[in-house]
DNA sequence: CTCGGAAGCCGGTTTACGTT
DNA sequence: AACGTAAACCGGCTTCCGAG
C-alpha cells in the first residue's frame, strides 16, 4: 500500500528483511515499484525453496516447526507444578475441543471437571522493528464455553481470559500493554507475582462442570469414529469403556495411538468399504511436509513410528441377523450440520473384527518406509476366506500379483 | 476388474514475516 | 507497536483415478 506524505508518494518494502523506503512523485510509479518489489520477493522465497532438497526444507522444517506440540505439553506440565497442590489436572484425549479438565482436590463431586482450553508460546519474539520482545497466542477466538490460560514458556508468564470474551477477538492475541492483557496477567516468574488460585476461583465461577467424558467426546466424526472403535476393542477385551488419554509426559499428535497391557505401541485405523473391490481400504500415511508450491503432503510411516498396526472393521447388524459392511460416510467436524444425527448412527455400529499387522510384516511387504526402502500410503485388507464365505461377503474373484491378500493371516473376528 | 496411491476433506497446533 | 496472514508441523477418514 502507497501512502502520501507532503506532495510524494511512499513506497514500503522488506529487502533481506530489513525495511526499506522510496519516494515518487507520481502514484501510479510508485505502485509500480511497490509491485516490482513484491514480486521479486516472492521469486526470492521461491528461488529459496528450490535451491534446497526435498530432505533440506523437510529437515528445517521439522526444526523449525516440529516441537509446536511438544511447546503446548511444556506448557501443561508448567501450569500442572504450579496447581498440583490444591487441584487435580487430566488431560483430555488428543483431538478433543479443549485441552485440559480441572478439578479441585477437595471438590465433593469427585467425577465433575473444568473444560480448559491451554495456548501457549514458547518464547517472546521482536520481529521486524519492534524492541520489545512479547508472547504472541494464535486462534483464541472459538472457545465460547472455555476458560482460556495462555502460557508463555520464557519468561514463564500466565494470563487467563473468558473464549466469550475473545469470541470477536481477531484469532491471534499479542502481549501488549493494553489494560484488558495487564489485568489477565496472573503469573510472572520473574516479577514474583502469583495470583493462580485468587483468578481460578474467580474466572470458574462463569463455568460449568461436567464428568471427563463429555469433554473426551467432543470429537470430529473422523475422530469419533475411531474413539468408538477403540472403545468397542476394549470391550471386547473386557477393558473399561473410557476413551484414550496420552500422559503428561506425551506429544499430542504421535503416531501412537494407544498403548497395549503388554507395552506395544499401537497404531489404530478404521478401514472403509468400498463398492470397486471386496478388500477394506485405508490410508497409511502420516504428513510429511510441503512440496515446492508449499502444499501439504503425505508420506509412509517410518519403521520406528509403532509396533502394530491395528484396523478396525465395523458393520451394521439389521433384525435379522444379517451382518453388513455398508455405512454412511461422514467427515463432519465437531457439532457440524448433522453432527447429532451422525453420531447416532455411528453408535449402531458393531465391530465386525480386526487385523492387528506388526510392523515387521509391513516392512516385509514395503508399506513402511526404511533406510533402504519407500513404503506405501495405502493399504486394503482381507477377510479370510471361510470368514468372508460364512456372512456372504464375496470374494476377490482375481488376486493379482501385488495382492495385499496376506492381510488374511492376521484378522480376528469379535462379532 | 482390481489395486495402489494420491488427493481431498476434517481436526488440532505455533511461528515468521509483511503490512498497517 | 499492533495486526493479519502465510506457512510449517501433527493427527484422522473418504473418494477418486490411472495403471496394470
Amino acid at each position: 500500500m502507497v501512502w502520501k506524505q507532503g506532495n510524494k508518494w511512499q513506497v514500503k518494502w522488506h529487502e533481506n528483511k530489513i525495511q526499506k523506503f522510496q519516494s515518487f512523485y507520481n502514484e501510479q510509479e510508485a505502485i509500480k515499484f511497490e509491485n516490482e518489489k513484491r514480486a521479486l520477493n516472492k521469486l526470492q522465497r521461491k528461488r529459496e525453496r528450490e535451491s534446497k532438497t526435498k530432505e533440506q526444507r523437510r529437515a528445517e522444517g521439522l526444526l523449525k516447526y516440529g516441537g509446536t506440540n511438544e511447546c503446548e505439553s511444556e506448557a501443561i506440565r508448567q501450569l500442572v507444578k504450579l496447581l498440583e497442590n490444591n487441584w487435580n489436572v487430566l488431560i483430555i484425549r488428543d483431538g478433543a475441543h479443549n485441552d485440559i479438565a480441572l478439578q479441585k482436590k477437595d471438590s465433593q463431586d469427585t467425577d465433575l471437571y473444568y473444560g480448559i482450553q491451554i495456548k501457549s508460546c514458547s518464547k517472546q519474539t521482536a520481529t521486524g522493528h519492534t524492541k520489545t520482545p512479547v508472547a504472541q497466542f494464535c486462534h483464541v477466538n472459538h472457545y465460547p464455553n472455555s476458560l482460556i490460560i495462555c502460557i508463555c514458556l520464557k519468561p514463564l508468564k500466565i494470563w487467563f481470559f473468558h473464549g466469550k470474551n475473545l469470541l470477536n477477538n481477531n484469532p491471534k492475541l499479542w502481549e501488549s500493554k493494553k489494560t484488558y492483557f495487564k489485568e489477565a496477567l496472573c503469573y510472572d516468574k520473574e516479577e514474583g507475582i502469583n495470583k493462580l488460585q485468587e483468578f481460578l476461583t474467580t474466572y470458574l465461577k462463569n463455568y460449568e462442570e461436567h464428568k471427563l467424558d463429555y469433554y473426551n467426546l467432543q470429537l470430529n466424526t473422523s475422530q469419533f469414529l475411531e474413539d468408538y472403535a477403540n472403545r468397542l476393542y476394549k470391550e471386547h477385551k473386557n477393558l473399561p469403556m473410557v476413551s484414550e488419554r496420552r500422559g503428561l509426559n506425551e506429544i499430542e499428535n504421535s503416531c501412537v495411538d494407544c498403548l497395549d497391557p503388554d507395552g506395544s505401541r499401537i497404531q489404530e485405523k478404521v478401514c472403509c468399504v468400498e463398492s470397486t473391490t471386496t478388500g477394506f481400504t485405508l490410508n497409511l500415511a502420516k504428513s510429511s511436509g510441503r512440496n515446492l508450491e508449499s502444499k501439504l503432503t503425505k508420506g509412509p510411516y517410518n519403521e520406528n513410528d509403532f509396533d502394530i498396526l491395528r484396523v478396525y472393521l465395523f458393520c451394521k447388524v439389521d433384525e435379522l441377523g444379517k451382518v453388513s459392511f455398508k455405512r454412511e460416510k461422514y467427515c463432519i467436524k465437531y457439532n457440524g450440520k448433522n453432527y447429532e444425527k451422525a453420531i447416532e448412527d455411528i453408535k449402531s455400529y458393531k465391530l465386525f473384527g480386526y487385523w492387528n499387522i506388526p510392523m515387521n510384516q509391513l516392512i516385509t511387504e514395503g508399506y513402511v518406509s526404511t533406510k533402504n526402502q519407500k513404503g506405501k500410503t495405502a493399504l486394503k485388507v482381507f477377510l479370510p476366506e471361510q470368514v468372508a464365505n460364512s456372512i456372504h461377503h464375496s470374494l476377490p474373484k482375481k488376486i493379482q500379483k501385488k495382492s495385499t491378500i496376506w492381510t488374511r493371516d492376521y484378522f480376528q473376528q469379535v462379532l
